[in-house]
Formats: C-alpha cells, structure tokens, sequence
DNA sequence: TCTGGGGTCCTATTCCTA
DNA sequence: TCTGTAGGAATAGGACCC
C-alpha cells in the first residue's frame, strides 16, 4: 500500500488529499509513522522524530496513529488478495506477498493479475497500492517499491503502479540498486560494506563471499550475497506462526519511581496475557526490556517450566526481572515480552483466580524448579502452565463491561501509562 | 530538548549437564 | 570422586523490518 496510514486518514478526511499529512506521535518523544508524499515532498519520512518532522513541515496536518481502523482495513484488502490465491503472506498491515503461480490458468498473466488487484483494492477500500511482479520475493519487493509514486522536492512523480522483473532481466534490475535496498541491509551493515567499497548490489555480487564473510559473519554474507545474485529461494508462506507477543512504552520523561513502574509493569504484562489468550497461545520466555535515559537498552529474559497466558505470573516474572536491573540513569521505556510459544492447550486443571501481586514471600512456597535454575531466584517457578480458566474469567468480565472493568489493583488510583503517558499522550486511569 | 512500537532473526556468551 | 570437555539451552544484545 502506498503511503498507508497516511491514505487511510485521506480516505476517512477527503479534505486532507494533496496535503501534507503525518500519521505519528505528536508527544515530545514521538516519531512519524507515516505520512503522504506531499509531506515527503518537504523531506519527511517514517521513523523521523516528530519534533524534526514539524520543522521541516511546518504546515503538515498531523493524525495519532488509529491501529484498529488500518487493521480493519488491512483485512479488508487482505480479503481482497485471497480472492486471486489463497498463497498470501502477510509482511505487515500493508505489505503482502501473493504467490500467482497457481493461479494464472484462472486470472491471466502476473503483469495482469497485478493489474487486477490493484483495481480490485482500488473499488473495494478506495485505497491505491503499487505491485511488482517478479520470479522471487526480493526482486517482486524492489519491484513494488519502483512502482510507488515518488516524492521530489519539486513535488509528487505518480510511479508505474506496476512493475514487471521479467525472468532473465534480474539482474540488470537489481545490480544497480544501491545496496541499502537489499531486505537486512541498515545502516550498521551497509556502513560495513561502504568500509569495503560496496555501494552498488552489483558490487556486492562481485566480491568474493570470503570478503563479505568477514565483515559480516557467515550467516548474513552467505544470505546477502545470494540475494545479489538475485537468488531468493524463500517460499511465500501464508501461515507464519507468531514467535513472541509484547508491549512496551516509552515515556514522556524519563522515570525513577521503581514503585510505579513495576505498577506499570503489571499492566503491560496485562496486556500481554490478554493479547495471548486472544491469540490462544502461552509462552515459557518473559523478557523484560529497559530503555535508560541516555538510550542504552538492558533486556532481562528468565524462563518458565511451563507455558504461561496469566497476567498475575508474567507480571511477577517481569517485576522480579526488572529489580535485577540498575535504575541509575532512569527509565526511558519499559516492555514486557512473552516468547517460546506454544498453543494454550485446555487440558490444564484450572488455577484458582488471583486478582493481584503480593510480594512471593507471603505465598505458600513454590514446588522446587528443576535444579540448578530455580536457585538464581528470578520469578515464580511453578512447575505447570498457568493459563486458560482464570484469564478467560477476566477476559470474559472485560468483554462484557468494558476493557477497564478490571485492571492490576496495583495499576488504580495512578495514571495507567506513567506521569507524561507513552510518547506524551497523556495518562488514562 | 533526535531516536515509537511490534515484531524476527542472528551472534556471542554463559550456564548446565552428561 | 574429581576434572575437563562438548553440546545444548538459556540469556543478552543488536540489527533490521514496516
């Protein structure tokens, strides 16, 4: 999808077309989501601070990012891709891979399927989307990137909306694409190849893989140089399973209150147990993710025995990880992520519901871990999953009085998000 | 007052066990 | 019983993507 957020704030506001608008955080820490290519026009783009985005384009109407709204229509378009295959991956909200192999006997050529589905998303939603066709992955995203519209400074350049890679012209496509446009290559490691005279995919291709090696490792030279020789065997998968589950916030000014961050915590780690139940996944992994002030980011992780989708559990593991890590320099951002996941099996006995923490010390004693682990002493060790009954009660509770009916008990009578809120946008509680 | 949030993947190191 | 070692799992950090 081209520019997307961005358009689908056009497409609910037709007042904004031909502006410059910017979807972002517009708190003192925020960044650009996205924006229209008018506002790229003035030299903005995603991931910019929003601070540096507002002095470049002073006049840009800015929008908070509204999740729900692009994801319902992310399902919409999606919808519309499975009418040509049932071979889609989903990349993100607005990025899709369409495996047509199978499906030209039924739509026609790729070029004409591409040009199919662009009307079809174009009727269906009313948004516009650019589709490169190609042989591979790589070459058919390079080749929807070289179909989007193009922003200059004298303005908006309509792009192609599709363009082809026809087998046998790949490489005089690719090679002389700067190398940053390779999918891994950012900038730590494209200012390693610089160090080595690389610029060009085409002069990565020609330097010996031992080279590449030694810069880069083994793993990423080997993926990196068969990519620029227009090798890319990776199949479309329409099924990927989700590896971890998180959240995490940065707040508007860095904090020190232990207190109310692990209160935080317990939130997040909230969160994160309903997002699982939702998913119906558990996981074994807690990590807990600490952004210090100036920047430098800490991740502490500890493993369970047993899959866990409890708000109560993943919060005390997080709490206790975080008490491991030095306050020294304050808190920029606090996350907790669940990983090693499995499918929540319903097998389980159920637990009896707690409704809050207490401090492990006023529990009955946990059953010993399994040796060794349990004694470096992070976290509840209970040698089964925690899951299923007690959190559907509290999802259940939620679903019929609202999100808020229930929280952390330690997370009342404090704002929700910290003193300045995520990227300054307030506090809730 | 530069640097979000939700993810995946890779690498190096540490810990534990056989 | 002690010690060295190898391998796997866990952990921590970083790069990258949209």
């Amino acid at each position: 999808m081209d520019a997307f957020f961005a358009a689908v704030e056009v497409l609910d506001d037709p007042g904004l077309r031909g502006r410059a608008v910017i979807v972002g955080g517009t708190g003192r820490r925020g960044v650009v989501a996205s924006c229209s290519y008018e506002a790229r026009s003035a030299g903005v783009h995603s991931a910019m601070p929003s601070a540096q985005a507002r002095r470049a384009c002073p006049g840009a109407h800015w929008r908070a990012p509204r999740h729900d709204r692009y994801r319902e229509l992310s399902d919409a378009i999606h919808a519309i891709f499975h009418r040509f295959t049932p071979l889609v991956e989903g990349v993100s909200l607005d990025e899709a891979f369409l495996d047509v192999t199978g499906a030209r006997r039924l739509f026609g050529t790729g070029p004409e399927i591409a040009a199919a589905v662009r009307r079809a998303v174009a009727e269906g939603v009313g948004l516009t989307c650019s589709v490169g066709v190609a042989p591979n992955k790589l070459l058919a995203k390079l080749a929807s990137e070289a179909a989007k519209p193009r922003a200059t400074t004298s303005g908006v350049l309509s792009g192609p909306g599709v363009v082809v890679v026809e087998a046998g012209h790949e490489l005089a496509f690719l090679h002389p694409l700067a190398v940053t446009s390779l999918w891994g290559v950012g900038p730590a490691t494209a200012a390693k190849l610089h160090r080595l005279g690389i610029t060009t995919v085409g002069s990565l291709a020609a330097t010996p893989l031992s080279v590449v090696e030694h810069a880069l490792g083994p793993a990423a030279a080997r993926h990196l140089h068969a990519l620029a020789s227009g090798v890319d065997d990776r199949p479309v998968e329409p099924d990927r399973e989700t590896k971890s589950l998180g959240h995490e916030e940065t707040f508007g000014l860095d904090r020190w209150d232990s207190d109310g961050l692990a209160a935080d915590l317990a939130r997040m780690a909230d969160r994160v147990a309903t997002g699982l139940r939702r998913a119906g996944l558990a996981g074994r992994t807690v990590t807990v993710k600490v952004r210090a002030g100036d920047f430098t980011t800490r991740t502490r992780s500890r493993t369970l025995p047993g899959a866990v989708d409890q708000a109560v559990v993943i919060a005390e593991t997080a709490q206790a990880l975080f008490r491991s890590v030095e306050l020294d320099r304050g808190v920029r951002l606090l996350g907790v992520s669940v990983s090693s996941l499995e499918v929540a099996g319903v097998e389980d006995p159920p637990e009896q519901l707690r409704l809050d923490l207490e401090p492990p010390s006023s529990r009955p004693a946990q059953p010993p871990g399994p040796a060794g682990r349990s004694a470096r002493g992070v976290g509840p060790t209970s040698g089964r999953a925690h899951r299923a009954v007690p959190g559907a009660a509290l999802d259940a509770v939620r679903a019929r009085f609202g999100p808020d009916a229930l929280r952390p008990a330690s997370s009342v009578d404090r704002p929700a998000a910290g003193d300045a809120g995520p990227g300054g946008s307030g506090a809730r509680g």
